[in-house]
DNA sequence: ATAATTCCTATCAACTTTATAGGAATTAAA
DNA sequence: TTTAATTCCTATAAAGTTGATAGGAATTAT
């Protein structure tokens, strides 16, 4: 399962991929309340996406968020790593997040295998998918 | 990611599989012991698995745990529905474990298909993986 | 009887998740 | 220069989950 907040800033990102311009940076209130998410907790989820640099933002009474990373380029794969870490169903085969197993013999483990193998078709899906495709639901 | 209980769970039936037999039931102290699992706490997984079918107890001082189901036919899908819960990364798109997303709008969600893919790829391989099955690691 | 097992309930510490509180800093505009 | 609206920041906290452990009861072969 992804967490709230992760599901919270990819809806964020959409929403700012589809209202944004060249003119309007978008407030973090606006987002909350279009998208029904809690707004303390929003602010604190778009100043993480700042930090990652996907974000750029503006203070002050005209100010808000607007994406640096062109929708395009912004794949679920890096996005739910930034918010929730590894994406492997266990720490030993996460590519981003390696974690040695302590209690196993790595060496001869039975059980690696197929959650390598899930790991591979899970990120063949979220390294394809950008925030701009989300919008093609196909 | 699947918990450290689950993790459990697979390797006490990969460790039943290869040694019980018809004449012995295997204790559950043998099984923690060379799987470096805690005792008292793969007790409680034993048991959660027998009121699953997936096992058969004897108490007593020639007790132990064996495999009802054949190895062949115990899927690492089921297996981690039955201890974890929800295979899918969205409450929404869990095919065993649905549950509605009060924040959203269901119908033009933008994030549910990428994450069924996902799902019906982590599925395909989880449903074809069987205990027996993850002991040729290929 | 004894010893070894499974069974059962309760408990618990640590951690994670999902926020909220309370304000400081910044900025545009009246 | 004041006002109002925003972002920024730190701290806190309630609730839930995870990963166990405690303490014994029930069962069974010897």
């Amino acid at each position: 399962m992804i967490s709230k907040k992760c599901k919270y800033a990819i809806k964020a990102l959409l929403y700012l991929a589809d209202h944004q311009s060249d003119e309007r940076s978008v407030f973090s209130s606006e987002i909350a309340e279009k998208e029904n998410i809690p707004k303390k907790f929003l602010e604190t989820i778009l100043r993480e996406l700042r930090n990652f640099k996907l974000l750029q933002s503006q203070r002050g009474k005209t100010g808000g968020y607007r994406l640096i990373k062109n929708p395009d380029d912004i794949y679920l794969s890096e996005l739910i790593r930034m918010v929730d870490g590894p994406i492997a169903m266990l720490p030993c085969v996460s590519l981003n997040y390696y974690a040695s197993c302590e209690e196993c013999d790595e060496e001869n483990c039975e059980i690696k295998t197929v959650f390598e193998k899930v790991r591979d078709r899970t990120l063949e899906v979220l390294t394809t998918t950008s925030i701009s495709s989300m919008k093609n639901k196909v």
